[in-house]
DNA sequence: CTTGCTTTGAGGTGCGCACATCAATTAGCC
DNA sequence: GGCTAATTGATGTGCGCACCTCAAAGCAAG
């Protein structure tokens, strides 16, 4: 049956030339012929059952002898049977919604993030997916979990949360599951949810990422580092300083980390807390903010150091820090490619709702090093 | 006709959850009802023409009067008709097949690269996409050429080509693009063919790139540096070493870079000629090594110098970069990700076989960084 | 007007599968 | 055996589109 349908493509070994391969193939030409895929129809013979059978293993419906189970699931190893997807999506036509969940805040990096989910939106309008988002305040956990409670399978096949970590929030995610409502831990550092797939990066090694970088541009004469960040309250910011301070202490030991500045996203008063905290220490020769929103502590620092001679590093990769990349105000960026983000995370929902596996490599997120030189 | 069809997902400005959106629509709940989309029936209904000739304009079929083309184009403006991708990928019911073409070596790039292409040969499976490759002698361009020629529209839907830069091979592609098969330039430093796609990176930013790492790491007392490369036949390699010695001498003056060393993939002559290089410069402060192999000159300099003292920088990621990383051999590493190189230029081929744009953003392959900290 | 050509319409078939219905068979149990 | 419940098979329909055939209509030149 199959053995004279599906000769051309096994040969893989770089041995023979497509041609080659072609004419042993019993002199058929077509492509639509020689190519052909066992059908389920195939897989019911070779199983010896029916079709109706077949259907019913597949796509696990009630009612199925574990013997029959067992000669489907047989034949399709041995026959090499994979479902048609464009087949299947046909026959389903089902339409994947999926909504992204994003805090509601002012940052370059987030609208970086809704910028690619917009575009998302559009590119996938032809393949069977649509894409909502809606932002709810950074700290609104109750009314994240409220929203998550909130929806219906329905409606939303899938959910990529971004929000801050709460046992409410956790919740409302695992309850999603169980309503099978596929659920993807999206650039946030709560404590994960084992269940359910993370997108994002590994914040430790992200903040020690930044230790290294700024330890190779400080310089070898002894120094002060600022650490910069929005809030100390999220597990995000906390890794990340873990991580640098690791580094620092154990690899640069003549660079002393200063205690955490917050900014609170308050422009005048990161001004203020800088101006004095460079008015106590002269000696410093290091900026780290590691927060996403790196413009507001930069320009305040512009305003008290020249920020050409000491050595900074920030996250994220937006055009305010693509911009002083350039011009030598900031000297390296740690970055997750937000694209690559959003994508990963529909990907990983999409493949989810089909009840398969996700590509695990192509959905982790690298940790970015961004320099003039590689922009 | 479509206002009661779909209006649901149009809404993505974050104000109104899902369910709010539904209330609206009507009443219907089933999400098949829903998000119906226009099909082709309903463009030729709004066209006013026949199926037939939506038929003939869809898939540029002869014998359509410019107005009818109007007509229809118009239509599918108006009502935002896209061709469902299942429905027309099992109406074609065709495989896509795909043919790598590798040089034959031995290095632990290429190694990667193919693991990959294997990897993605099983991913695919289901996807109505074949991949297979071929290895053909690095410097053998007429082989290469010949090959290509040997092609046939029947067989191979696209070839992504890893070759060296050659007049020959570029006239075989271009005569590949005429006869419509999808040509990839594939990670390599030809000059390239501005009708072709090409997949890779920015050889001379890469070289700047690691230009920069090295005068980060080297320190700030004068020094000197090797250029440790296979072949500078190549532009990929003459790329690199033109952008490595701009940033050195621009950002580091205090540095000074050895002529390049050539291994051309000979062990026992890389350590001689490493080991005179080394005996005749006491003060050699950094390693760049900037063809894809980097095991063969680390292994000879390890014989001669103290790795750890020294800055070490080399390109590509491999189980022997990542483990010198690890044991602070190599200092950094330069690097394109070969899992994406793979899965980027097969996006490109089916993008382009079925007449459509690839995604610019997502194929863009980057120039990676890596450290110890961020593997 | 006829001849020959181009353009359009109408209709059918099939891709591989999901899903539904109904009848037929088998198995489990008293 | 007789009963119910579980398990199978047979068969049909439709998803949205590509591709094909044939007939009808339009159009131009002679």
């Amino acid at each position: 049956m199959r053995t004279s349908k599906q000769v051309i493509f096994e040969v893989r070994t770089s041995i023979l030339a497509f041609a080659d391969v072609l004419k042993e193939s019993s002199g058929r030409r077509k492509s639509w012929e020689v190519v052909m895929r066992p059908t389920a129809k195939d897989l019911a013979e070779a199983a010896g059952v029916s079709l109706a059978t077949v259907d019913r293993v597949l796509n696990e419906r009630p009612n199925v002898s574990p013997k029959a189970a067992r000669l489907v699931n047989d034949a399709i190893e041995r026959i090499g049977f994979v479902r048609n997807p464009a087949a299947v999506s046909l026959a389903r036509n089902k339409v994947y919604r999926f909504l992204f969940l994003l805090p509601a805040s002012g940052d370059l990096y987030l609208k970086e993030l809704l910028r690619h989910v917009e575009e998302l939106t559009d590119a996938l309008k032809g393949d069977l997916t649509e894409i909502a988002y809606r932002q709810i305040g950074i700290d609104d956990a109750h009314g994240v979990a409220k929203l998550l409670s909130s929806l219906d399978k329905e409606e939303v096949d899938g959910v990529a949360v971004m929000a801050p970590e709460s046992p409410q929030v956790r919740d409302a995610m695992a309850r999603l599951l169980q309503r099978n409502i596929k659920v993807v831990q999206f650039l946030s550092g709560q404590e994960k949810l084992p269940e359910a797939d993370f997108v994002g990066i590994d914040n430790f090694a992200a903040g020690a990422s930044a230790g290294k970088l700024m330890g190779m541009l400080a310089g070898s004469h002894p120094g002060k580092v600022m650490v910069i960040a929005e809030t100390m309250q999220s597990l995000d910011s906390i890794q990340r300083r873990l991580g640098f301070d690791h580094v620092i202490n154990s690899a640069f030991p003549h660079l002393t980390c200063l205690p955490s500045i917050e900014t609170h996203a308050d422009e005048a008063r990161s001004q203020q807390v800088m101006a004095r905290v460079l008015a106590g220490n002269r000696d410093v020769s290091g900026i780290y903010v590691l927060s996403a929103e790196a413009r507001v502590p930069i320009l305040a620092a512009a305003g008290n150091v020249d920020l050409g001679t000491i050595a900074v590093v920030v996250h994220e990769r937006t055009p305010f820090t693509e911009q002083a990349l350039r011009d030598d105000r900031i000297d390296a960026v740690i970055a997750q490619d937000p694209g690559h983000a959003v994508r990963s995370a529909i990907r990983i929902m999409r493949a989810r709702s089909d009840a398969r596996e996700p590509l695990a490599a192509q959905e982790k997120i690298r940790i970015e090093i961004l320099l003039k030189e590689n922009l």
